[in-house]
DNA sequence: CTTTCACATCACCACCCGCTGATACCAGCG
DNA sequence: CGCTGGTATCAGCGGGTGGTGATGTGAAAG
């Protein structure tokens, strides 16, 4: 189907600092110190945001010593990739149905 | 390169009822009235994320007497789809950098 | 010209969301 | 043990955002 996308996953990538993570987690597995660095963000800020990825599905987390390390989930990114393509499939073949105004 | 993900773009997408005007307009070309009746919003309401939508360069609209007729723009909904499947086709190579801990 | 209808804009309010400091938790280390 | 350092959670606050009614505008209809 095409209605299958799933608002909250979209919001978790629409916010600037997320996405730079996911940036950044695109080129290699991190924690968050690592990221802290990189971002400048506060630590409380960031882990926030590293919940509502991990809930979104978009992370996954694993416990080295005490560190944690975050790494991105291919599947999800190339099922969003997918299903934009899907759409703009469905949007390029359709271009030309109009609904008669009514 | 990687990093060149819109932001504002996303989160057009993000909500739920713009979701949803998108998968309608990616089926037909549709004007408010249509778009009214298929969602059961308001007219304000719709036309409040009309505007977010064109905004953000999804949609573009053509007059056709008293009706506004939106349609989707499918350029900018590959483009987005070609940047996740960047993002999924680095991280997927990248599984195995991880940063060494502090 | 006047009315009607489609659509956009404005103003307002409630609510959600992101940022922050304080705090709790847990794993190593001495 | 107790201490230290890395992370997660909590509580609270301010600003941005979505929903709504009133209103403006512009084009067809009569």
């Amino acid at each position: 189907m095409l209605t299958s996308v799933d608002p909250d996953l979209i919001r978790a990538l629409g916010d600037p600092l997320r996405l730079k993570i996911v940036t950044l987690l695109a080129r290699e597995t991190l924690c968050t110190t690592h990221l802290i660095e990189e971002t400048g963000a506060k630590q409380t800020n960031l882990s926030n945001h590293l919940k509502v990825l991990r809930e979104a599905g978009l992370v996954e987390t694993e416990p080295c010593g005490r560190f944690t390390y975050y790494r991105l989930k291919p599947e999800v990114l190339a099922g969003l990739s997918e299903q934009f393509a899907a759409l703009a499939e469905s949007a390029r073949t359709a271009a030309g149905n109009k609904r008669a105004c009514p």
